[in-house]
DNA sequence: CTGCCAGCTTTCGTATACGAATTCAATTGA
DNA sequence: TCAATTGAATTCGTATACGAAAGCTGGCAG
């Protein structure tokens, strides 16, 4: 029997909606009516009432008085979220260095290989399925849960600034060179160079963000 | 259906709760079960398990096959939540000191006096106040919402930590010490000093908390 | 006397129903 | 023609009910 048919249905249902809302799979204008979801599922609205207003106290959804939605993050929020990061990330990846495993760092390759192959093809699709991967290896390997649970929670609610600061072709072999580094030293251990270059890739997510808000401003 | 307010019973009954943990008000042993609460409240099971629930998944309550109950953090959380103070707080303070009002300072002022005055008396109950009047007021005034809510998140759940780790008589002087280096520092405006100051202080309950613990095993 | 099994109680998860609030739309009046 | 108002539809919050799972208890066998 699955594992997943023995835990409950709103468990389920949660962890259903948390993985597609983390890969990105929902958009923005996208509504969720618990009754519809429900006819969805073939059960109750309960159990679907349950998950998206677990979602949504999570900061997953937004809650709105016509179904759930993604949340619309401010300006103000985006910022404060990359302040966030810059105080926790280098610091949680340099605790990952020691922890990752010999598949984790054969992931790691692979992805940033496939993320310098963008350089000459320029698919940001596939820059962002790599980065994801390198981010998801290395995120997964931090050895402290609460750290690693507070990093994830805020992480889905930026997806989409992600995104779009990937769209930004100033930096785009910055970022690379960026990764190409973190593996080095991911492979060599060297948790210090880990905590400075995740530092410098947050920030260079940071100015990316900037200047395409300025752009679309000015 | 009583209509006792204009919000929603299942957020009225999240705040009472909230409001209850985060003031110490519940001891390890209390239970709450849905049924006994609504009946305590007039309503039916639903928003008060949706209450209930919010708090588990929000870590300030333990959800078991019997009832909720506070949690009970294993060592290995605790020393996680240190590692995240160590992160935040010091950065968090010193976002804030610029921000604290002239109320603000007067109530810092008041707070840091009660707590000297526990180096004669030895209340540990006055001064475990005191530090909390500190702590919420600088906390507060944290402009980052985002970091703030993370700080508050983990607060609640290790409040019982802090209360123990303040009985620790060796630390005494030392903290009091540093809450009028800190009251100092924020009078000044001086967020350096304050940062390295926070540093210290969630150093210092980390060292109270561990040597509390060699204690009881040894 | 002790350990195990059955059924009994408690508690939870889910289903269904209904009233209230909010939004949408259509009709009406200026 | 356009705006306002009213009715309909949608969606949420809460109430109630029922079945299932997890402890607890008491009796029975060894």
């Amino acid at each position: 029997m699955h594992r997943t048919a023995k835990r409950h249905m709103k468990d389920q249902i949660y962890d259903i909606f948390l993985g597609r809302i983390q890969r990105g799979e929902i958009s923005h204008g996208d509504r969720f009516v618990d009754t519809a979801v429900a006819e969805e599922f073939n059960v109750s609205r309960m159990p679907v009432r349950d998950a998206l207003m677990r979602l949504s106290h999570e900061g997953y959804l937004d809650s709105t008085t016509r179904g759930f939605t993604l949340p619309n993050l401010s300006m103000r929020q985006i910022c404060e979220i990359f302040e966030l990061r810059r105080l926790l990330e280098p610091r949680a990846a340099a605790l990952a260095t020691n922890q990752l495993t010999e598949d984790d760092i054969a992931s790691l390759t692979c992805a940033v290989e496939q993320s310098e192959r963008t350089l000459v093809t320029g698919e940001i699709e596939s820059l962002y399925a790599a980065s994801e991967d390198i981010r998801r290896t290395w995120i997964m390997a931090v050895p402290n849960i609460e750290l690693r649970d507070t990093i994830l929670r805020y992480m889905a609610q930026i997806q989409a600034v992600r995104m779009a600061t990937l769209r930004d072709a100033t930096a785009h072999e910055t970022l690379v060179d960026l990764q190409r580094d973190m593996l080095r030293a991911f492979v060599e251990r060297d948790a210090a160079k880990v905590e400075l270059l995740l530092l410098r890739y947050v920030l260079a997510g940071e100015d990316s963000f900037l200047r395409l808000k300025a752009c679309e401003q000015g």
